[in-house]
DNA sequence: TATCTATTTAACTAACTAACAATATAACAT
DNA sequence: ATGTTATATTGTTAGTTAGTTAAATAGATA
């Protein structure tokens, strides 16, 4: 039995990650975040949207529709248009810890850069 | 000019997307989620790793690259073996964030469904 | 009702990648 | 040197998905 439910933890486990890989998947795509990054000030419509990120219509549909079902955005029809909004501010604060870790690599990579700098120096 | 400017500006924002996507595009999958999960508590080899989470070798050689060339772990051959070990731990932050944030979500559709049980007892 | 406009959906293609099998490399031991 | 063990790499296949075009839906207006 042992080895049974040793075998079995790894689809537990498996199992369990899953919604936190799909979420960071809905994350993982330039084009949403940059539907993200434009919706940060406000609510737009989808002509708008399609303006300010330059994604096509069809496209953009696509990614609007899979934000709503994870609970990102919330759509709200007005007329003829339909206007959508952030409703989970959370995921600013996930790419703010992001980018300024990537920030932080590429002043680590700055700094290595220059210590070698400093170091041909001396072999001259 | 300012209509170059615009169209530009699709490009720029999605360039300065793209390291961001990239860095959610490598906890998006199980897999990696997985050996970041057993990491947690301290280094192991690869053979090790494969136990604990039952992927195959050739596949975890290739996920433990993808995470340290990304800087969230790091190699340490030991004699004729390979430790790695998590060099970021703000990436259990990011995955708590989102655990949070998942069990909302799970928690608000319970709501709703004791909301909807209620009307139903009512209509009866 | 007919029509126009905004959005969504469906069908398709191309590109990407996880997983597997086979082979190669590297460190240690005999 | 030879063999053995641990890890890495390569080649391949199958599954997934972003983007595009074309067709469908839904609301507003004449």
């Amino acid at each position: 039995m042992g080895t049974v439910t040793k075998s079995l933890n790894h689809k537990n486990s498996a199992a369990a990650l899953a919604p936190v890989a799909d979420y960071f998947k809905m994350l993982s795509e330039v084009s949403r975040l940059q539907i993200l990054n434009s919706l940060k000030l406000g609510e737009m419509n989808v002509t708008q949207l399609s303006e300010e990120t330059g994604l096509g219509q069809a496209n953009l549909s696509k990614h609007l529709k899979i934000l709503t079902q994870a609970g990102i955005l919330t759509r709200k029809p007005v007329g003829v248009s339909v206007y959508y909004e952030i409703s989970d501010p959370m995921i600013f604060d996930l790419c703010e810890l992001v980018c300024d870790r990537l920030t932080d690599r590429i002043q680590e990579q700055a700094d290595r850069l220059h210590q070698l700098k400093a170091l041909s120096t001396i072999v001259k």
